[in-house]
DNA sequence: TACAGCATGTAACTTGTTACATGATTCG
DNA sequence: CGAATCATGTAACAAGTTACATGCTGTA
């Protein structure tokens, strides 16, 4: 899976522009996808060159122009060929995790903190998640059902193990 | 976070060869970090010209030589350093709820025949980590702890989910 | 003898990030 | 007027992957 599945992907499902792109990207696909402008602006240029996808400008009321780009046949192929493809490994980098891994090397007082602060972002990433989720549920196919609730007992999930943690360090803590 | 980092986190820990730092990333890591031969052994080369870590080579018993790598204190500060910075997002990409995302697209059959592995796979998954858990839980740091039981807690309510998303689309399709 | 595991490394390539650069429009 | 949002793009750089290359030892 490259960036420009995951374009052709959404391209399929309505033409966007690259400004669109990335705004449904972290609206919907956060948990498990991101691409930068300094992605998705190339990529579009290379699928527009190699034919898999068009361009058209389109001029907007109180906005600048856009680019909305529509998939052509050569590119449903492409994205075809995609979807009858392995399935690749999911590859995570946490950072949060790793800290904790090596959390016995710093002061117990900034390993909570991390708790803490890592409670607290994943409390807001599981009611974003979650408002999303009942705001678009009516339009989403049953597999994307699936995956946002993947997403979110992803988080959920975490929050109790990260709580369930923090008071535990915390008691240990007091009876010293 | 860099793959310098958490391999100088790991000498912290005890000091490695670059294919036990392999071996320990896939055994205890995989979930969170991953990093290929391609990436330790060129970086193990930079930390030693660094001066972050030295170099002994190690004569074994019925196997090949090693070249175990350890901390100097140069690696220790910048590990610390590392420890000081800020927290960067989780960064994922999972093919496998791409797939998801896009399931509409595909046959119903394929559809059930992806969520069916995805089970099996989140399966062997769960169970391997959980062994490890009982198997190392003794000599673990308590953040350490947490860190494993995020790690089996997001596969099992995956499993969860997964399993309740097929016997939902298995009804679904029954009843046409 | 062939395969699996142990062990180290390189080089070309792909990919993506970050920072920079620009500019229109709306709203307070 | 300044900030926020909408909108597009580039270039230098960092990072990591894949395939290749090698060679030992133990076991079936």
């Amino acid at each position: 899976m490259t960036s420009q599945d995951v374009i052709l992907g959404m391209l399929m499902l309505r033409s966007c522009s690259g400004y669109d792109l990335k705004m449904r990207f972290e609206a919907v696909f956060s948990y498990f996808f991101d691409a930068s402008y300094g992605t998705i602006y190339p990529t579009l240029a290379k699928l527009e060159k190699d034919g898999l996808i068009t361009k058209e400008s389109v001029a907007q009321e109180g906005k600048p122009n856009k680019n909305v780009y529509s998939i052509t046949e050569r590119g449903r192929a492409a994205f075809e060929s995609y979807l009858n493809s392995d399935i690749q490994n999911d590859a995570i980098k946490s950072d949060y995790l790793v800290r904790l891994f090596f959390g016995e090397m710093v002061d117990p007082a900034v390993l909570i903190g991390w708790l803490e602060k890592g409670i607290e972002k994943t409390e807001r990433q599981a009611a974003k998640l979650q408002a999303d989720y009942e705001r678009w549920e009516a339009g989403m196919s049953p597999s994307q059902r699936i995956c946002i609730e993947i997403g979110i007992s992803n988080y959920t999930s975490r929050l109790e193990v990260l709580r369930r943690g923090l008071a535990r360090l915390k008691e240990a803590l007091e009876k010293e």
